[in-house]
RNA sequence: GGGUCGUUAGCUCAGUCGGUAGAGCACCGGGCUUUUAACCCGUUGGUCCUGGGUUCGAGCCCCAGACGGCCCA
């Protein structure tokens, strides 16, 4: 929505914008239906008989006629402001001359009023970036020789107007690219639109010849110039960008036009999610999308989003994880599954945490959590490979090196040798409740052995887990979908992966013994009566699936937002996330 | 949830002891035909986050709240 109306365009002139936008749109249409273009939806489309500047087809009488009439207005307006005062339209400007957002508007009615708005006619040939690597390193006489033609399109990020000629700076999705604007080159009309209809932060087309500058600046020589988008807001300072946190999150979209880094971030985030597509999809992994709503919520202890589905008259619940559903397919078959999507946990925000998030969660059927292990690693080489072009990373001034094998630790020994408490003594679940409140933890009555473990080791362990290593050997306690160690039942075969101090992944050997999954489910089912709010709940129709058969199997999920962020040096999980949830500034209600 | 820091022009930020609210960029006017965050000259622009309170007087002090950052849980 506008945000305020805008001035309201003079009957004449407008009736003539429309009648030439109309003749426009048919003369353009046809044609261009005929040429077969609608497959090709690049960013820049090549191959439009010279399509500059169709905005302004009539060049005769016509344009020169709406220019007539449009400069003195101006001059009038201005002057009269100040000197005479009288004239309604100068007493219109002059109010609104000193807004910058009422400037922008103003020239935008003008545009409007000769029908050259919001064109879409202009197609881009050329990205900036190609020109660069094409034509950067031609000297200036040779390019001069060459004759290059180049067409180009972008927000205008930068401007430099000396008298009858100017520079200006604009940005397309693959860079930045001078223009040289001159007054003799481009007429004198337009030269003097360029001047007074043109602001930073508007969308631009200019056609050329490139062009070395003086000081060796690649540059198109504009012999055409047309103003495509005018923007009606300013955009941020140009040399300190977009700094504030809030609005960078808030809107994000400035974040994207000021901060090639924020742009980069997401551009990383994407590389990541293809190379990891490929990666499974190599494997014979069968991408797959189970449901976002669930009846029951399962696979992970969370609290989760509720809704409400009217035809059903059922409340749905929204995922809080993939994995009983995608444990469903491999009992039907699928042997091996993965799934790249969202999930939803109703808790806190932090910078480790957002409500939505992704994980790619993956099952192979025939499989243990030591083969899982191998293939994180694999993995997780062959990111850093294809995504920094090595095996260490920067994460908050410290290297990570994913070069190594990556250890192995049981939980046990892990919390042993960071607290210095004997392994075998924490074998007792009386000394561990001992152990955790001497380190204030606030133990809960229903804590048994394992859950105490997991505490003492989310509190003291966890955040020193600096180089990447995998914690194995989770209590089955609090791994109510995972399969028991063979030689140790009150562990499971189940390990995270830890990498700056950060759960990564979290992957196990399935419990496929639907008679076991039942009790455990049952434990989860106490738990929650006595108001564990993050249990699990009993979810008979999945014992049903497993009561079917399902092979042996493994399944890991892998957090793709924390990823991001160890590969962007991100700290915190709102600058991997484009939109990320932040509190409600009030709105409409009381 | 607790602690702490912040919120001033469209943006980036100053603001001394409580005494007329500032700079740079952007915008507006003027100059400038190879600039580089162009430059030079002249203007304009404020709900000092909100609401109370103290005071002759509050951007500044006090209280409550909103939003955000960081730390802790």
């Amino acid at each position: 929505m506008p945000e305020r109306a805008l001035p309201a365009p003079e009957p004449g002139s407008s009736l003539q914008a429309v009648a030439r936008q109309a003749l426009r749109t048919r003369t353009r249409q046809a044609p261009r239906r005929t040429a077969g273009h609608r497959g090709c939806q690049g960013g820049h489309r090549l191959g439009q008989p010279d399509p500059l500047l169709r905005p302004r087809p009539v060049t005769g009488q016509g344009s020169a006629h709406r220019r007539g009439a449009l400069r003195p207005r101006q001059r009038a307006g201005r002057g009269s402001g100040r000197v005479h005062g009288s004239k309604p339209e100068g007493r219109r400007m002059s109010d609104d001359s000193r807004n910058e957002a009422e400037q922008r508007r103003r020239k935008l009615g003008e545009l409007r009023r000769r029908g050259e708005a919001y064109p879409n006619t202009f197609r881009r040939e050329d990205l900036a970036v190609d020109l660069a690597s094409a034509y950067g390193d031609m000297s200036k006489e040779a390019l001069a020789e060459a004759g290059v033609e180049a067409t180009v399109a972008g927000r205008v990020m930068l401007r430099r107007v000396m008298g009858k000629a100017s520079f200006i700076t604009l940005e397309d999705s693959s860079g930045r690219i001078q223009c040289y604007v001159r007054r003799d080159d481009v007429g004198e009309d337009a030269y003097a639109d360029f001047r007074n209809l043109w602001d930073l932060g508007d969308i631009a087309g200019v056609r050329g010849t490139l062009m070395k500058t003086n000081t060796g600046e690649l540059t198109v020589h504009a012999r055409k110039v047309g103003l495509l988008v005018k923007s009606l807001k300013p955009l941020p300072e140009k040399h300190h960008g977009l700094a504030d946190r809030e609005l960078r999150y808030r809107q994000r979209h400035l974040d994207l036009i000021v901060n090639e880094e924020s742009r980069q971030v997401f551009r990383t985030r994407a590389r990541l999610v293809t190379a990891m597509r490929r990666f499974f999809d190599e494997r014979g992994y069968l991408e797959v999308e189970t449901p976002m709503m669930h009846p029951i919520p399962g696979g992970a202890a969370a609290r989760p989003f509720v809704t409400h589905h009217n035809a059903l008259d059922t409340d749905l619940y929204l995922r809080v994880a993939p994995e009983l559903y995608l444990k469903r397919l491999v009992v039907g078959g699928f042997e091996r599954v993965y799934e790249i999507n969202r999930c939803f946990r109703n808790e806190g925000l932090s910078s480790r945490h957002n409500p939505e998030f992704t994980t790619v969660e993956f099952y192979q059927a025939f499989a243990d959590y030591v083969d899982l292990m191998d293939l994180t690693e694999e993995l997780l080489r062959e990111l850093l490979r294809d995504i920094v072009g090595g095996t260490t990373l920067t994460f908050e001034g410290r290297e990570i090196d994913f070069g190594p094998a990556i250890p192995r630790r049981r939980m046990t020994n892990a919390v042993a040798t960071e607290t210095g408490i004997a392994e075998d003594d924490l074998m007792s679940e009386a000394r561990l409740g001992e152990v955790a409140r001497g380190m204030n933890i606030p133990v809960e009555p229903g804590w048994g052995w394992g859950r105490l473990l997991l505490e003492i080791f989310e509190a003291r362990v966890e955040a020193n887990l600096i180089a990447p290593t995998f914690i194995t050997h989770y209590p089955v306690e609090v791994s109510p979908l995972a399969r028991k160690n063979a030689e140790y039942p009150r562990l499971t075969d189940r390990f995270e992966l830890f990498v700056a101090g950060r759960e990564i992944a979290n992957g196990f050997s399935e419990l496929n013994d639907p008679v076991e999954q039942a009790e455990r489910f049952a434990r989860q089912s106490e738990l929650k009566d006595r108001g564990d709010l993050e249990a699990m709940h009993y979810d008979n129709d999945f014992l049903g699936a497993l009561e079917h058969g399902m092979p042996p199997t493994a399944g890991e999920g892998i957090g793709v937002d924390r990823l991001t962020m160890l590969l962007t040096d991100s700290s915190t999980i709102r600058d991997v996330v484009l939109f990320p949830q932040l509190r409600g500034t009030g709105g409409d209600e009381s």
